[in-house]
DNA sequence: TATCCAGAGTGAACGGTGTTCACTAAATGA
DNA sequence: TCATTTAGTGAACACCGTTCACTCTGGATA
């Protein structure tokens, strides 16, 4: 027991575990949490249904890894663009248009992470884990950073608490994501005029979001 | 039957179809889409499940009904605050920040009233409504009508495009709206460091939308 | 008034869901 | 070799949306 050599039954152990996983990535991608069912991802890899809770306590467990290991990525990528070698707005403005464009990549993914949100934030506090040990707290904490940069450089208004700019500009690279994920083409809709294509419009919003805090602009006397 | 006089069999039916829409509404807004099942409307108003299909094709048609007169509700709010006699930058920064309100009174049909889109939105094409026909479509329509006003009185930027532009800010004030939809508290969130509360952000929040739109602010050469 | 029928309302069933539980069989440790 | 854990199973439970054959009744018609 106090051995750390990994025994050939914990391998074949994390070998199904990852096939459950692969084939419930697999599913929900295409479908979305609607179209994914235990009975599915047992009849996907040859397991009887009962099998799955040998390996997750419920539905929700497991597609909590999912979305955690997505929201994992979509950090990664954020975290790396924010750290390249550019001149500050051309970072902000990339780091934007670039949650958004990792995000959609996997809608049903994106929409569903923050979906079932309420529950685990509360559960996580419960944990007594801090706000920047969570993948969204990280996710939070490089926005902030960005925020503190962007105002100690003057490139920001000075006025601006870094919290809750990160926390605006959060929410609307959020809604653009959301839409998007939500209604496939968007800006391009039915029940929309016609306008920029996605990709231009992506950088477009971008744009606005981080003009909106930078420094010189109007806004209330 | 070319007569127009209501018989008591229709005040009748249509009494019945309410008393289902009022306990759908009710069990619809505290407990969700999820929450809400045909057994359970039926239930709450005496009658078998199989007796709701007498009114209702389908759960989804029910629910479209709630999650319709919602957004007709919503609609309704924003263009009266569109309409008033104040100066343009005030009622662009109320109406923004009267959406979220609205929208976050009664999240679930919020939530849902952007989940289900992408058949509908299909959908209202193929019956060939114009995108000024549909609650969302005249929900736009008011944003535009706004841009263009602030384009053709000089507070925005002259260079931007009204119908993009008015797509960004949806894009930015539905962002925040999901954000406490899903998250109930946010801006004050386990996973997030404090900073203004809920009221005061979504004002914060209202204000950096319309400034990114604003003249005389920076942003690319 | 007697008759007919459209339509409201029902109970039982179908196929689907997540989940549990008693059970077998195989692998592991002593 | 024996005992104990553990992977895996099939059947069942309680729910879900939906359908269907059925009864009953209110109102129009002959």
């Amino acid at each position: 027991m106090q051995e750390s050599e990994i025994t050939p039954a914990e391998r074949r152990r994390l070998r199904v575990r990852g096939a459950i996983l692969d084939a419930a990535e697999r599913v929900f991608a295409e479908e979305g949490e609607a179209g994914l069912s235990i009975r599915r991802i047992a009849e996907e890899i040859d397991y009887s249904p009962a099998a799955i809770y040998k390996y997750f306590n419920s539905k929700d467990d497991l597609v909590e890894v999912l979305k955690e290991s997505f929201f994992g990525r979509l950090l990664a990528i954020v975290h790396e663009i924010a750290d390249r070698n550019e001149p500050f707005l051309n970072r902000a403005r990339r780091c934007t248009a670039g949650y958004v464009r990792v995000a959609i990549e996997k809608p049903h993914h994106y929409v569903a992470a923050f979906s079932g949100i309420a529950s685990e934030d509360a559960a996580s506090a419960h944990h007594d884990e801090g706000f920047d040990q969570t993948n969204k707290g990280q996710a939070f904490g490089v926005l902030t950073d960005m925020m503190i940069e962007g105002i100690e450089g003057g490139h920001f208004r000075a006025d601006l608490d870094p919290v809750d700019a990160a926390k605006s500009v959060w929410a609307s690279i959020h809604g653009l994501a959301m839409m998007i994920a939500h209604l496939p083409g968007f800006p391009a809709t039915a029940s929309m005029p016609a306008g920029l294509d996605q990709g231009a419009f992506i950088d477009f919003h971008a744009d606005l979001v981080v003009r909106s805090l930078e420094a010189g602009a109007g806004g209330t006397p």
